[in-house]
DNA sequence: GGAAAAATCATCCTTTCGGCTGATGCGAAA
DNA sequence: TTTCGCATCAGCCGAAAGGATGATTTTTCC
């Protein structure tokens, strides 16, 4: 696990031990009666669950879906280009106009990996920018 | 014509009468026997026929072909977005993958023009970047 | 288990892009 | 003659892109 994602999840899991344990030196110091136990479970487990499941779809990163379900990208240009699966998800993000920060937060990567697979994509497509790079993919049948 | 069309004209025209006039000294002054006449305005023919060819096409500034001679744009989508012949013309460069100044060097226009052009693109196509207005460009069936 | 590929991330720097604002001139139509 | 659309051009500024260089970790395959 890269050590930023591990680090988000040691902060989070500190984060979430230190609020529960808040919550019960609360219940416990003041004893307040209206607030009963059951709502309080309530609250932490709510936000355990939001965390959860941010947490969940980061270490997931699952694909996102272009748009165009019935397209097939070339494999033989794919293969023959060596162009990994990562970077086909990268160039279908520019592909469909996003920046190279909108496509580090859809896929839950960093500004900087972007820019290396896009660089590495230019290189492999014979581009220097990407209007040039989406040119050729379409060219060879990579992109829709 | 633009002013700066006309002070190029102004200036070619210039700087070749000054030519001529000066070759015209050489000749009275040192009467050089192995350079004939002939070979003189010979000379003189080329550089002015060079200047002309050069001129002539900035005057004109004719449309470049943008490599898919049997696409048509859609013409009821150009009029209802009021997309211009010129901003068509940048449109379709974009589309080729060129930078804004290649496209400035392509047209003979200059790099501000070019930007103008572009930022009007965006509006009409509700595109903040050029992926953007490419995109939607080509759904619209202005480009191919 | 080890090697290679893939994925990830960072920093620095230059160039390009794009928003904003402002401007002038030409040609056609009213 | 005036108005309007189009084309042209400029400058400033912040953001984004892209090249170069370097690095570590994870995954895959032998």
């Amino acid at each position: 696990m890269r050590s930023s994602v591990r680090n988000t999840i040691l902060l989070y899991g500190s984060a979430m031990a230190a609020l529960f344990t808040g919550l019960k030196l609360v219940e416990y110091r003041f004893l307040v009666k209206d607030l009963s136990l059951e709502i309080l479970l309530g609250v932490v487990a709510l936000v355990f669950a939001a965390v959860g499941v941010w947490a969940g779809r980061r270490l997931s990163r699952q694909r996102i879906i272009t748009g165009d379900p019935d397209f097939r990208p070339n494999q033989q240009e794919l293969d023959r280009l060596h162009i990994s699966r990562r970077e086909l998800e990268v160039l279908e993000m520019m592909a469909r106009g996003l920046s190279n920060k909108e496509i580090a937060d859809t896929l839950y990567i960093s500004l900087s990996t972007v820019k290396t697979h896009t660089s590495n994509l230019f290189q492999k497509l014979e581009a220097g920018r990407r209007t040039q790079a989406l040119r050729r993919a379409r060219e060879l049948g990579l992109i829709p």
